[in-house]
DNA sequence: GCAATTAATGACCAATCGGTCCATATATCA
DNA sequence: TGATATATGGACCGATTGGTCATTAATTGC
């Protein structure tokens, strides 16, 4: 997964997946049947990861605004610095094989689907809490929290600062949340 | 430029090149010395695009708040339906070479930077005519639409409905807008 | 301990990659 | 027109691509 991460589907060569996976060619070939399948197992961690850890931050049982406060935390710190650089498996797939290939658009759907989903019962929550600002709507602030994360991880390529990125989601958060 | 659009860096080979720009193979070596040259062509020529269109929507001699508004409907064009699926050049680049090659980083970073001086700057105006909201500032204001239309983007690859988009759009500007 | 089966290996493959180079047109000037 | 300079074309190159397969090693069942 790591290999794919760092380099993208298209710039990873079977030698890199060796490497990483410390497999012989035929045996590679024989457990994921070629590099496609590989990938596709790659995303589909990286997707689980992300959304477990959605789950994590945005758990039901604790505060709705302090679980969206370490979610956006979260990508302050993988968008700034040289996390920042190593960018995101998921947007750099949507990028470069959206539209391209059915099974990929299924992964980065459904993920984006379920991100939002996510989102928008944590402000559900919120705003049933009292804790939004008036006339926020639940549905269309996480479409937008949404795209605002996955413009985060394009813009941390450029290396912000976590200073300037934690001040971006401030500036965003002051303006939903009560 | 067209063919590194649609393709990305990595998919697009020799062939494509030559048939989207009827040279022959020497021909394009001895105009652009190789891939890599002809590439940055392409981008430096899809940022001045982007710039431009940017310096009219945002025209100061035109109401701000009027141009902020062309500017988003010009990015829910561009990230709905079909349109969305042809994703951005930028973008992709910035995921797949973002960090990897310094004169991309130069010109990836150089264009997030005057895109937030130019939103900023149309955010200042507004700021000065009394049409933004309460406690808005327009550097990180700025600093967080470039984000969000850049995220546009990326969710754009999965082909959301022109409303959809648009309702993102009106949900953040909302938000700001007095 | 031996035979049968499974799993791992790396030599090997055709195709394609980006890039070079020379032979041939085409244009320029005397 | 003839000589020279420039621009074009595509054959060719070694390297690398993703992928296969016969051989070898390990494991399993008896």
């Amino acid at each position: 997964m790591n290999v794919f991460w760092s380099r993208g589907y298209h710039a990873t060569a079977l030698p890199d997946l060796l490497q990483a996976t410390n497999l012989s060619r035929g045996s590679l070939y024989a457990a994921f049947g070629d590099k496609r399948g590989l990938f596709l197992r790659a995303l589909d961690r990286y997707i689980a990861d992300a959304l477990l850890r959605i789950d994590i931050e945005l758990d039901p049982r604790g505060a709705p605004v302090a679980g969206l406060r370490a979610y956006l935390a979260g990508y302050v710190d993988r968008t700034s610095g040289a996390n920042g650089r190593r960018g995101c498996l998921l947007v750099a797939t949507a990028m470069e094989l959206g539209g391209r290939d059915p099974e990929v658009d299924r992964r980065i759907g459904g993920f984006f689907k379920a991100m939002e989903t996510k989102v928008a019962n944590a402000l559900s929550r919120a705003k049933a809490a009292g804790e939004l600002a008036h006339g926020v709507e639940p549905a269309s602030a996480a479409r937008l929290l949404v795209c605002f994360v996955e413009g985060l991880r394009v813009v941390g390529k450029t290396r912000p600062t976590r200073s300037t990125s934690q001040a971006t989601v401030d500036a965003l958060l002051e303006r939903f949340i009560r």
